[in-house]
DNA sequence: TTGCTCCTCACGTCACGTGAGGTGGC
DNA sequence: TTGCTCCTCACGTCACGTGAGGTGGC
């Protein structure tokens, strides 16, 4: 038998995590102690590390119960889980095209301090993205809008024959 | 002048997200009809079509009020946007990983009806992935849990041979 | 008595959506 | 009178976080 404090620490969880869970009726405990306090047992401790593992495939609560409690339908919830993960990825890849060309109509508008190539990379990677992360922007840019990436390209100083060579990764 | 009807029109939004707008002071009409009725000048038309586009950033509306008011700080909101951006896109890759494993595991326990290559490629192509998207969901799973991905692939009755090459190709 | 863990409300978050109940001009 | 557009609250959403105010055992 746990209590509330050592589920927290068990599970690196906040204790209003537990109580939330216990008010919707996800988690509640089986059993409580005289003076009222939740008591989780292994069944309980079990039932959170599914839950858990559930929620780090970012599936939502009641979508958890479900999982939880029926079998037939469990594929077909992930499933459409995987589906809803493509769509946010498209979408965040598209506001990343918009971000860059936001910021290189700012840096094209102030033309004392255009930017080059490098300042452009070292933007990109502190900002955490890989050389691989780049060349998969390069491909979604030059998918949705293959013009603005070449204007882009060239507001970057960067030669035609290299931009050719871009786009041509790009496909 | 636009009521607030037309301005629903123009910008496809719905009448409540202006009048939300206008609660949070974000965009409040500059002036009122006799009968209290919201005017939105070209000015505020002009503000509008700013908010649009960084709301096709995903830039939070707080942020938005930032950008509109101040052009000093207006490039570091934008990167640090770039930058949650891909720490989203980072997490929902993680979660594309742990939903297959989820999937394979289930698959697998349910020996009888386990799963082949053609439609575990059927279930993710209907969910909208691309060969690209596999591709570089391949390169994630390899990149975070190689082994794993090893026994999923083995899961799937993939021979030996391919197993190699579809993990040299993830590198 | 002091500390510590625990309890139950209740309100806040973010960007709206959805009524309910009412007014004003053609 | 009927339709249509508009108005102002107020409550709901999702997964908790953050107090406030209080109890119980060592």
């Amino acid at each position: 038998m746990y209590s509330i404090g050592q589920m927290v620490n068990e599970f690196k969880i906040s204790r209003s995590t537990l109580l939330y869970y216990d008010k919707i009726g996800l988690l509640s405990p089986s059993s409580r102690t005289e003076s009222n306090y939740r008591k989780y047992s292994e069944k309980d401790f079990d039932k959170m590390i599914r839950i858990e593992s559930y929620k780090k495939a970012g599936v939502s609560l009641s979508d958890i119960q479900a999982l939880l409690n029926s079998k037939s339908e469990s594929a077909k919830i992930l499933e459409l889980r995987l589906e809803k993960i493509n769509e946010e990825i498209s979408l965040l890849r598209k506001q990343q095209v918009e971000i860059t060309t936001l910021l290189s109509n700012k840096k094209i508008s102030k033309k004392s301090k255009s930017m080059n190539k490098d300042q452009w990379v070292k933007i990109l990677s502190d900002s955490g993205m890989s050389e691989e992360d780049m060349m998969n922007w390069h491909k979604s840019f030059e998918a949705s809008l293959p013009e603005a990436h070449t204007d882009f390209l060239e507001s970057l100083g960067i030669g035609k024959l290299e931009i050719r060579r871009i786009k041509k990764m790009s496909k």
